[in-house]
DNA sequence: AGTATAATTCGATTATCATCTAATTAGATA
DNA sequence: TATCTAATTAGATGATAATCGAATTATACT
């Protein structure tokens, strides 16, 4: 359960204007200066504000000429909504911290003392937690050449080329004319209970 | 759709030592001490972001002896998941919109353009759609004293006191030792589409 | 090439807010 | 009544961020 990233998608809603970006885009997608004057401000406070709302993976954007059209992005929505209905439960979240708890031991056996990597589980689901602990040092939106990604996953093991390949297979990154990127949480593959 | 509430909500969740606060607090009740303590933060942080997470329902308190055990209020973020859920569906947008449209007519039919309510309608969704607007002008949070509320339902309709019952029959508000206060929205009477 | 339009960046201004220490209130117990 | 503990209030500080006007970039059209 990453915390930043839920902190982030609150921070950025709790903001008049946004909630009614967001609720304008709900509707369907718009330009920039479609929206600036629906709400009655100026193009760089919109800039702004949607610059905000990419930050969390809200909207996405498409250029038509020369206009940009932006779009909100519904999984992004329907997976908070989620999150916020298990927070309401108690089963869920003894759940939630069941599996930490679980995640954490197996980080334990995997990696050494100083932080290397052993070797790759051949469990799936512990696998899987071993990735997502080796991408906490990666940034969200942030482009990576092959090789700086390749250098950044030498730290924790010799076989970069297996484990940027599994990054890719399990969407935790993608990758676009050799560029790597992370994916937001909702992509990744996910850990069965 | 109460744009400032939803603006409450998120600006209030948005802040990492307040999440944590609620997942704490989601396992179950603690008292002040007890998530200073967990947190790391002095009692009047604690109290502060309590304060906070008051406003918007999110906590409640009951007192045993010296302290106070705070409580979190899970109606609340069930509420929150459900309005994110139809955020990212169109058809519900749509919905809400009309609805909107609608009541707005049913707003004009029914009060005279210096404001007044002509009369109190029959129909129970339309009747509805009146209450609504006539407690925007109250205050969440204020108790009011019968008189008070009299008044303010005065500038509106002379029967005071059939609509101050109606208040209360419809949980818009509620009654305590003669004072009265607005109810979170979530449990007011739904009006059906 | 040159102009027009949409979007973004930059810098400044202003307002909000998280946190702390110190002081105060409230309730319980002896 | 005196004292202990928990919670709150008040005031100060430092950091963050919403908005705008002016300048800049990017793309399309003539």
């Amino acid at each position: 359960m990453q915390l930043n990233r839920l902190v982030a998608f609150y921070k950025t809603m709790g903001d008049p204007t946004r909630i009614r970006i967001v609720f304008l885009l709900a509707k369907g997608p718009l330009h920039g200066q479609a929206i600036a004057g629906k709400l009655g401000l100026t193009p760089p406070t919109i800039t702004h504000h949607l610059n905000k709302l990419r930050e969390i993976n809200l909207v996405y954007q498409r250029r038509d000429k020369n206009t940009v059209y932006f779009y909100l992005n519904e999984s992004v929505l329907k997976h908070q909504s989620g999150v916020l209905a298990k927070l309401a439960d108690k089963e869920e979240i003894k759940k939630m911290e069941e599996q930490n708890l679980e995640s954490q031991k197996v980080i334990e056996n995997f990696f050494t003392r100083d932080g290397k990597l052993k070797n790759i589980p051949a469990q799936r689901k512990k696998k899987l937690m071993v990735f997502e602990h080796l991408i906490k040092g990666l940034k969200m939106g942030k482009k990576y050449e092959e090789k700086e990604l390749n250098e950044y996953i030498k730290q924790y093991h010799e076989d970069y080329a297996t484990i940027r390949r599994e990054f890719i297979i399990n969407h935790y990154m993608y990758r676009e004319n050799g560029i790597y990127e992370l994916n937001p949480p909702e992509m990744w593959a996910k850990i069965e209970g």
